[in-house]
DNA sequence: TGTTAAGCGAGACGGTACGTCTGGTCTTACT
DNA sequence: AGTAAGACCAGACGTACCGTCTCGCTTAACA
């Protein structure tokens, strides 16, 4: 058996970097962030921070792991028609995107996924929440609704895809844009 | 008329910052580029840079605009078919995003694009370029090998959103990718 | 010729560091001393204090030099009778070792030149200071009030160390002292 | 009755906390010193140091008191002539303190004696010692070699004085100088 | 043909943050 | 209760770059 000696990790620390990570993130950007200045505004030495993080982006991939960045209104919504609740989760995506703080957000996690591995593989992993469209996909598909060979996976990831590009190419905003990219992956809509 | 004077603006300063930002850029990636090493690296003073430049992320625009950060080499095949060409293109893409030094280079691309507009905005610009695919699909559209209303931009921006959202989330190599992303966003062959 | 460029050395900077440093020696003592500490109050940045010197040893080594460090109340008296004169001069010594921020000061000068050799050989030459005994023993060597052998250059070392030796040693003051020293390193009075 | 409780003081933890001291000391010097370096080599924790040490002076101190950190090769030799020893003496003294290992112990010792007070005394009762010269000194007084009234206490101090600062000035080594020292202290050899 | 304004290489400047090290305190489990 | 281990808050260390600001020099266009 183990047992080990010292005294064991302090949750309250861990606890309060992350939400002072979380708190910075989203007040100042993924690059203005500092180890600095998330262990004082956690109230927390430096060393404290460098015990159990390798750095700022290994604070991310942690802070997305407990949902500290992530709006929760991303739910997807049901009424029945998929390509209609497609299409409006999309220009609700699309309007946070567009907004002054969502696209900070939106590109810092980029940023940070740039840094490191485990951020990048957190968003994938979130593709899977049942809340986003992959489930829903997963429905339509076996009741009929959707071709049979159609590949959910990379659905998800040619969406998200999609939208991440324009955030970064800077795109500007076009109002038909979801239904056309709702039809590009779902195929043209049935007359 | 004004008729400036002094000195003029040095050429050879000017390819010499650029060379260099390419160089370093290759070499260290985006986030361990520094304007005193490019300067130093250039044999320039540091004041020369921020004179023509207001950080690294224009420079890399810059450099970017001379084509002297992405490899010629993804030029597109034709044999006639259209479907074929593309999969064997996406499939070249994916070997060089997937070799060590092609995937820093693209992270580095998307970390700048984060961080500066114009570097955004001119990846976006070289989507059009005929070298790519858009043109081809513009063609094959137009001789009734594609639908008439598929909206090639976007099938252009949604192609690239995708090879991004893979090397950011880190999605482990697939050999069947390529063909199916093509079935996704032109709709599946006909039989 | 040489033709250095860039922009000089700031004098102002080269003060205001060299003031700061004697003003928190003289506040904390040597081993309370920091870069850090030294950079904010004479608001510099550190690395202007590290382009220059080496550490903090360096820095008291140059204010010693600039006569910055030691109270100039060490004049030697003169009334004509070289052993009162010397004996009068040595109570004056104690007395300023004895006091709290005298003997401060006297360790820390001590602890300076533990690290640092360029600080214990200004503490050395300001041996030769005319202002000390060293000058009037030799007018006295040379008027014959003392003995023609007598090596100048050891009385004053002895008499310097026995001081750095008691002080570190914490001897208890003794009413009687400065006259036996003087007895001990002249020779006993002539009766 | 009293009864104190609990475990013992662990002897073999005092044993290696000392000797890992005096290890370190003499490899690295004071000042480079730390205690998180002596509980590691003498596989112990910080703060059994600290429940029984107030500091890194304080271990030296008692260090010194188990004469773990002076050489004993410093007795004082005797031909029966007490000039012709004490001068022998000092020069294995200077000798010692001109080595590389020793001149940097000597001045450790001073760094030492510098910042705790019990340091300073107990370098001052070693002058006491009878190995060193302080008692011969006394024979030869009572035995009517030396003048009655020398100050004994003063001369042992005067000479490990100027042995100290000649230590921190770096004063060059100097063949005539030991004779020299003896003719000051003891005033000139009876012809 | 000077004068003069801009560009140039160099590099010092006041700063911020880095990642590491140590100080001293405190909290465990073990003996 | 004392110990080995080790986490904690604090803060200095010396380094790397930031973006700005002189320097002394060079290079044209103006005068």
């Amino acid at each position: 058996m183990a047992g080990r000696r010292g005294a064991p990790r302090s949750e309250a620390a861990r606890v309060a970097i992350l939400d002072a990570t979380a708190a910075l993130f989203a007040e100042r950007g993924y690059d203005h962030l500092s180890i600095e200045g998330i262990a004082a505004r956690a109230g927390v030495g430096k060393q404290t921070v460098y015990r159990w993080w390798s750095g700022k982006s290994a604070l991310i991939a942690d802070c997305l792991l407990e949902g500290m960045l992530l709006p929760g209104t991303l739910d997807f919504p049901d009424t029945g028609d998929l390509r209609a609740d497609m299409t409006s989760w999309l220009k609700t995506a699309e309007g946070i995107i567009e907004s002054p703080t969502g696209v900070g957000l939106f590109r810092s996690l980029i940023a940070a996924a740039t840094e490191n591995e485990d951020v990048g593989r957190r968003l994938r992993e979130s593709l899977a929440d049942p809340r986003l469209f992959a489930s829903r996909l997963r429905e339509a598909r076996e009741s009929g609704d959707l071709r049979a060979d159609l590949p959910i996976e990379d659905v998800s990831e040619t969406i998200i895809g999609a939208l991440v590009f324009r955030a970064l190419a800077r795109t500007p905003s076009d109002p038909g844009y979801a239904e056309r990219l709702v039809d590009l992956v779902l195929g043209p809509a049935a007359s």
